[in-house]
DNA sequence: GTGAAAGCGCTAACAG
DNA sequence: CTGTTAGCGCTTTCAC
């Protein structure tokens, strides 16, 4: 096994100092073409790599991001996470990607990891139970740049990078008066989250301003199961709703899991229409549902684009509200 | 802002070498308990934090592993990711997180990204389109170890982590000769896939082994809708296979559309069977699909294992083989 | 118990 | 155009 190749080590064979090697390898002016095609063909034969720890330690810095989601294997996050892998990419960075498993002692952790590899920048979609803001803070006077995502703090004085909580909510409960539907089943998430309880208000308002004689149920599901559940009762009851409305991926899922058992068609026997992110559970079906699309991939770009600006001197707090956007299914 | 804390900045404020330093956040056996105390008590406060750069560059190694995939976004390598990010994290790891796009030009991109990195070991999905595997070879030569998994290179000297190729399809033909089936459609991959070719091989074989007057049609999709356009095809002609076997998730899904569009009931009309790497798809379904797990997470952790061992001094050649197993749902 | 010193591989200011 | 030098933050051998 050959040694592995260094500039000093190149510089040597060639006679050369280490930092006419180091130039030559960058191409830099001052240096002949003469020398640089020399070294960059000795360079090309020993296989030489630059080592990016020592140029990190080096220069102060690394060319890699950390990004701290609650979980991987989610097909919200997981969207977002290849998004911004590929855009990373496409500006030289790579990504430190870390789970928390919604726990906010290994969200710490995660920090502490960031910070040991003394990454360029932040991503983060907090835990739902992290209380504890301090340690954000800090990173600021550290001066590492952090960006909220998706799951951001109510405290002020920080980037985030959010779906619109309203909006989706509303362009739902206007596609619905505008299809002339009477009776909805709404189910959403857990009430106790912020984000329900806004879309909750905003679905609800956005019925009432556009027909009041609109008639709307809400429930609340914390998973596809217990969405099951609910569908279930309230479309074999005695007055079934013409339509069903789901807040997320998940929870239609199992609301879908229900109309099929009971084998009703979609849209004669009911409507369906949801909040998703992105077309591929309304996909699975027939016909297509129709969703207000609030995808996790446009988030993951646009996080990444308002990172490169803060690296690039646009410090300045900022909070970015990506829009939601309808796509008609055949569904309601 | 405070000047960052550095094992010279305190052993300056305390008096102390560097080296004393060092070994007392270390808990050195060498050094008294005073120093020890001084010394953890002050880095606590500075909050000092190692530069695993500076930690790297001098041991020559580094605490993470390159990780390259065709795609994130995909709901197999997305649980693989998720299982091997829980796993490398309980040893110490982190994981550098790549995708290729299919590309084996961005694949050699990434090897060179892992290489710059001194990665600790790489794990490598390929594309569908790598033909060259000379430099795969040399990261042996570099010290390097690496683990192919799922789709692997044919030759032979390679550490391999694999689902076991043909296992899958023979418990589903038993199933299907079990659950007395006679005239089956079966949807298989792209035919240019030696996973394909196996699979079908061995589904075949099965099926004559387990009752020869079954009747059995063989498709190949390349995608959801392919598999989609198929499914109607065969299921609205005269003599419509009485079940259906899908070899992935992503076919079945197609297959399921078209089996909602016909109306038709499950398994009364027709019987459903896939090979899938998780319950996620088949649970979408009333009833849920019966399948053969291939579980990504399942190989995610095998090769982590792998590696560790590796890393711990067995350095065979070894290719292992994850089995699979039967979900039963209530669609066959 | 503690310290001095060398050096990992690289960059960049300065000198010529 | 090229070389010298210092040093990033840390580990580790050797010396006291």
């Amino acid at each position: 096994m050959n040694t592995k190749a260094t500039l000093k080590n190149i510089s040597k064979s060639l006679n050369l100092s280490i930092s006419t090697v180091s130039r030559a390898l960058k191409n830099h002016p001052d240096i002949s073409d003469a020398t640089k095609k020399k070294v960059n063909e000795l360079a090309e034969l020993l296989e030489y790599e630059p080592n990016t720890h020592a140029i990190n330690l080096r220069t102060n810095k690394s060319m890699s991001f950390g990004l701290i989601v609650p979980e991987i294997s989610n097909y919200f996050y997981h969207s977002f996470i290849a998004a911004m892998e590929k855009q990373a990419r496409a500006s030289g960075y790579s990504l430190l990607i870390l789970q928390s498993g919604d726990d906010p002692q290994m969200e710490l952790e995660n920090l502490k990891l960031c910070k040991t590899n003394r990454v360029a920048g932040i991503f983060i979609c907090i835990s739902s139970k992290t209380q504890n803001i301090k340690p954000f803070q800090k990173l600021d006077e550290a001066g590492i740049p952090l960006i909220f995502f998706d799951k951001v703090p109510a405290y002020e004085a920080f980037n985030k990078i959010c779906l619109a909580d309203t909006d989706a909510a509303r362009i739902a409960a206007a596609t619905i008066v505008k299809k002339g539907r009477k009776n909805i089943l709404a189910i959403m998430g857990d009430a106790s989250l912020s984000i329900t309880q806004k879309r909750e208000r905003a679905f609800i308002e956005g019925l009432e301003a556009g027909d009041p004689s609109i008639k709307c149920t809400i429930e609340h599901a914390e998973d596809a199961d217990q969405a099951f559940r609910l569908t279930m009762q309230h479309l074999s009851s005695l007055h079934p709703p013409d339509t069903v409305f789901t807040m997320s991926d998940e929870i239609l899922t199992g609301t879908m899991r229900a109309i099929q058992k009971l084998k009703l068609s979609i849209p004669q026997n009911v409507g369906v229409i949801s909040i998703c992110n992105d077309h591929f559970i309304p996909r699975l079906f027939e016909p297509e549902i129709t969703f207000i699309e609030t995808s996790g991939a446009e988030l993951g770009k646009l996080a990444l684009k308002r990172m490169m600006d803060h690296l690039s001197g646009k410090t300045f707090i900022q909070e970015l509200t990506l829009p939601s956007r309808l796509v008609e299914g055949g569904s309601l």
